[in-house]
DNA sequence: TTCTAAATGAAAAACTTTTTCAATACGGAA
DNA sequence: TTCCGTATTGAAAAAGTTTTTCATTTAGAA
């Protein structure tokens, strides 16, 4: 168990919850995770650390650990959320879109934007969500080589 | 129908849609909402206008005008996301944590902000999605006069 | 009015999430 | 280390949501 991991165990333990097998497998399988999971997903990655693993026990955990603010919903473009490890503080997600690798964004810079809205609208505004999409170097890369496969073919076919 | 409605419908239309008496009971319901609704309060609500709507209509209808930009999906601090009619153009949402209110902001500021994303992921930004929660001016009174009148008790309990 | 393809609602199927409950295992107390 | 109370677990069932299928209806062009 790495740093990382006896962090988040501890403060499963600080808030007088059981560290178990099976929370254990989810912890770890949420670490390796290079993109938000939906619950489904999950259990079949933490079930290579704990076999028997059951779906509702992802659910309860996800819920414990998001109310610990140890796992946070990451919406996606497409469909609804995951859920993704999260660092303490106000943080944003940025997305790629083809292979949905999740970058952390620590900090961010709306307060002039938010005076300005609350002004226009006369709410009190007490939080904000911000998802950013867009490729991945990788994914940039790889589209690239596709472009120019796609030529290539183009070209033999004339 | 209103003048938005006639838009609307005409868009459907333009795109070799048929406009038929679901579809309008669809778009009436979505039109007169003061926050996003999900596909079965859409329902219930667009039963005022065609008491006979299916649910699987509701479902096919929004995942057309979802294509066509008409309607918008927002998501929501709790669970997950509704649809809201969606004004032509990049928009984004203040919803009331209480009510559920939703005001639209048209245009927005993250230009700068979303270079020092890109700079420092190397990732290339294609979008964003930005949503406020906060309390509405009527929300903000009526949690006020609860306040108070809690206050009143307090003493009397004295 | 006639005709045809698009659209519809009911029913079934597929999927997701929550609840219930008896069995299990964590971790504090001895 | 063993023992014990209770938090936690997985299976099964229930509840809820979304998609698929299909016979019937309807919009709108001709
Ligand atoms: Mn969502
Ligand atoms: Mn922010
Ligand atoms: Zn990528
Ligand atoms: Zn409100």
């Amino acid at each position: 168990m790495n740093a990382n991991m006896e962090t988040l165990a501890a403060q499963l333990r600080a808030h007088g919850h059981k560290l178990t097998r099976p929370r254990r497998a989810i912890l770890q399988a949420l670490a390796e995770a290079a993109k938000p999971l939906s619950p489904a997903e999950l259990q079949t990655r933490a079930r290579v650390f704990d076999a028997e693993l059951g779906l509702v026990t992802v659910y309860r955990t996800l819920e414990i650990m998001e109310e610990l603010g140890l796992v946070r919903p990451v919406h996606l473009a497409d469909g609804c959320h995951g859920y993704a490890l999260a660092t303490p503080g106000h943080t944003h997600h940025v997305v790629c879109q083809r292979c949905h690798a999740v970058v952390e964004i620590v900090g961010c810079d709306l307060g002039v934007f938010l005076e300005h809205v609350a002004a226009r609208t006369g709410y009190t505004i007490t939080g904000h969500w911000l998802e950013i999409a867009g490729l991945c170097a990788d994914c940039q890369r790889a589209l690239q080589e596709e472009a120019y496969t796609r030529e290539e073919n183009d070209h033999a076919a004339e």
